[in-house]
DNA sequence: TCAAGATTCACCCAACTGGGGTATTGAAAG
DNA sequence: CTTTCAATACCCCAGTTGGGTGAATCTTGA
């Protein structure tokens, strides 16, 4: 099996670098190089790669919009990022557009051609200091648990029932789905809310969010 | 420069082994390797070490306690998790516990030599699995940027209300928070409602924090 | 100037929600 | 064997919510 690599590379020697590493190894072959990522359509219907080796910087189209481009109209291409740069913003953005991993250029060609196996085999190969950032990037942003210790003990059929909520399912809705009464699915409610602290449904919705307690 | 790596791992035999592959390995020494996480406190001061290789699955005090432990009373020592399962809910409480990296108990010890050196020097080393389902959670938890369309049109007002409503204020007492009647919040909620095409306050406040339209 | 939209207010009605009880069953724990 | 607790179910009541309709300002922009 050969996988077909596109490369979306600005700076010409650089482009035929990867270009080179790629048809050099056994297993790869680049399918297409380009040296911007406008007409992304065009170009990716064109070479039908598997994988993409997308710069972030780049004239014109910027490698974040073609990556968030082709993740939504080619969701089986694996995007593997390449950045001179590892600034917050530009991991954050790249990641939220779908891309399947991120390393730096000063990867060395071994390291890019395991990069590119490895995202073709649907993992996400980073350089340690990006992946360092996404951790402090995901604490940041993922402030549950920090420390709490079990906080809330819910039983089993409340968490069901607390998830269906969350699901924006109203309470005689949820007895059907459960298959109990109306009545027993208010007595789990006002259970549940009685634990989290909250007197009302949205409360305990965005508790059960942000604590992420289903 | 030698750095100083304490063990905690259940299993006796792979316990030695990741001892003997520290010792046995320059710039790496084992200062402690010890099979449960109790006693945590004493045993970090005892043996004093700048990396901890901690295993998730222990019995007793559990890897992500003692990580949670160690991050908050010892910041500088860096905790390289390693498990055998690769499931959501571990690798986020480990993430949020503060863990530097994560890795599979299949990496080879080449790698894991590696990793040790990684996570001492500040990276985060993680299996290319793990790293995609970090990144995974990550998109999920932080789908702010996806894609900024505008998809909904709140006026201020709106956005005003339903972060009122997000933080779980009700109807009336929101009104008298921006100084208008009753009667005028429920009428901007039923716009919002429209807007978002849902039809409840729960659903609302799940669409707003999920999209970040607050 | 006229249209569109934001913001404000009001009334009606049916349904749902929050809070307070009480009570039975079965399984697990001591 | 008794206690505890999750899960089930029912009652009452006041208050809130969802949905519909109508309408008056005010700003903004075509």
């Amino acid at each position: 099996m050969i996988i077909r690599i596109a490369i979306f590379e600005d700076n010409k020697l650089m482009r035929n670098g990867y270009e080179a590493i790629c048809n050099g190894t056994l297993g790869l072959v680049c399918c297409g190089a380009f040296a911007d990522a406008n007409d992304i359509d065009y170009k990716i219907r064109r070479v039908e790669p598997e994988v993409v080796l997308m710069d972030i910087e780049m004239p014109g189209n910027d490698g974040i919009t073609a990556t968030r481009y082709i993740v939504k109209h080619h969701p089986d291409i694996k995007i593997l990022i390449q950045t001179v740069f590892d600034d917050d913003d530009k991991i954050f953005a790249a990641i939220c557009a779908g891309a399947s991993g991120y390393i730096l250029k000063s990867t060395s060609p071994a390291r890019l051609v395991e990069a590119i196996n490895e995202v073709y085999l649907g993992g996400s190969p980073m350089t340690p200091s990006i992946a360092s950032r996404v951790l402090k990037l995901f604490q940041q942003y993922a402030p549950a648990f920090q420390d709490s210790d079990e906080k809330y003990t819910l039983s089993v059929r409340e968490k069901e029932i607390l998830s269906l909520m969350v699901e924006g399912i109203n309470l005689p809705a949820i007895a059907e789905k459960c298959f109990i009464t109306y009545e027993t699915v208010r007595t789990h409610v006002k259970r549940i809310y009685k634990k989290l602290h909250v007197a009302s449904a949205s409360e305990a919705v965005v508790k059960a969010l942000r604590e992420r307690l289903v």
